[in-house]
RNA sequence: GGAUGGGUGGCCGAGCGGUUAAUGGCAACAGGCUGUAAACCUGUCGCUCCUUGGAGCUACGGAGGUUCGAAUCCUCCCCCAUCCA
């Protein structure tokens, strides 16, 4: 799911996305659209996807993320979090409840239930009482999404608790195992990617995912790396998200399928082969190496667009292939590939 | 010919007697980015040695001079800009 926090994804049209790129699923997040444009006006204007134009699904962040990782002034109180707008200082609460009514305003299609997201290292203690918070903050989400769902007989969207833990399978385990008894329509794994190595987040993967309901979506939050998402997959992850593709395309980091491609780097000041040879996206078919270094160093707008086309294209791509191997049942042997071509990059 | 203001490291531009190898910005080069406060952030950026830390050398148009000490003060010269003849 590419991010598209503030109801767009950096560098792309809608049209892009849906017609050009086929995606299906758009992140959004809550906590920024929240404090601008604003719940209400996100309603007034007939909801998230017609106030964006965008014809698929949307998956709304619920906010925590945002609360726990950038703003300085928070306060966990009983009923939510209390936290300062990084915009203008303001003091907002978001309570589990609420993170679900502005979901329900901006028409989302995938709920995140608000959740605590530790930092790394926390000691297990800590982990322990933020995991129990974050259990309590679903079960209310969850009744209090029940209720509105009465309300309104003919709504069709998902609801997704996150598992945390922090970096202990114990506390994972017992996490999942608790949301599971929600019953709700898929579930998330949080609280990965925050600066642990690498291998812990697989673990935690590994621990959490024979306690979640296989008839359910698993979608593994902010992650990965082009390498990793197979690993995720492989440990039972059916959906993830992350920002890399997009944030890394405009900072003049490209994912190809023969590795990175560090456009300023001057090797490619005069390459007029396309960045991936192997790519269809329009960038590729149309473009040079040399040509897209010169956009990065001017520091045109168009750089953006045609790097973020590419990187899109390119973890679609990913997933597209490890879609097939699974249908074709090659999945083990495409896992192999990937991996021994990892280890000889 | 005269008047005034200038010439600083690849470029622009501070500094105007010592703490200055010389603030900044740009460019160049490299690193980072994982539920996006990111078209962002960080580092290197005169030369030569050595292990961190440093050592030496060369530098603020040119040549002299004053001074313990000059990019900074003085003299002459060269060049640039604007204005007046």
């Amino acid at each position: 799911m590419p991010v598209g926090t503030q109801a767009t994804v950096k560098g792309l049209t809608q049209r892009d996305l849906a017609e050009d790129l086929g995606v299906q699923i758009l992140l959004a997040n809550t906590y920024h659209l929240y404090l601008r444009p604003g719940h209400e006006l996100i309603r007034s204007m007939g909801g998230l996807h017609k106030f964006m134009s965008w014809p698929n699904a949307i998956l709304t962040d619920s906010g925590g993320f945002q609360v726990f990782s950038l703003s300085g002034l928070r306060k966990i109180t009983d009923h939510g979090v209390e936290f300062r707008s990084h915009l203008d200082g303001g003091l907002h609460l978001f309570t589990p409840e609420s993170t679900v009514d502005y979901q329900l305003a901006y028409g989302s299609d995938v709920l995140m239930v608000l959740d605590e997201c530790p930092e790394y290292p926390v000691s297990h203690e800590y982990a322990r009482q933020s995991m129990q918070r974050t259990v309590r903050w679903a079960r209310q989400a969850d009744a209090h999404h029940r209720n509105r769902l009465e309300q309104s007989p003919g709504a069709r969207h998902a609801l997704f608790p996150i598992v945390q833990g922090s970096m202990f399978a114990d506390l994972r385990r017992e996490c999942a195992a608790a949301l599971v008894e929600l019953d709700t329509d898929g579930y998330a794994i949080g609280g990965l990617s925050v600066g642990e190595p690498r291998p812990l987040s697989l673990e935690m993967v590994e621990a959490t995912e024979p306690v979640l309901p296989r008839s359910k979506p698993r979608y593994a939050m902010g992650v990965g790396m082009p390498g990793e998402l197979p690993e995720y997959v492989a440990r039972g992850v059916d959906m993830m998200d992350c920002v890399l593709p997009t944030r890394n395309a405009r900072n003049g980091y490209l994912f190809t399928s023969q590795g990175r491609v560090i456009i300023k780097h001057a090797l490619y000041k005069d390459d007029q082969r396309p960045l991936d040879e192997n790519c269809q996206c329009y960038t590729c078919r149309s473009y040079s190496r040399a040509y897209l270094r010169h956009l990065f160093q001017s520091g045109e707008i168009l750089y953006a667009v045609l790097a973020t086309r590419h990187n899109i294209r390119r973890y679609l791509d990913i997933m597209r292939e490890i879609r097939h191997a699974i249908i074709s049942e090659s999945f083990p042997e495409y896992l192999r590939c990937v991996r021994s071509a990892a280890d000889a990059g």
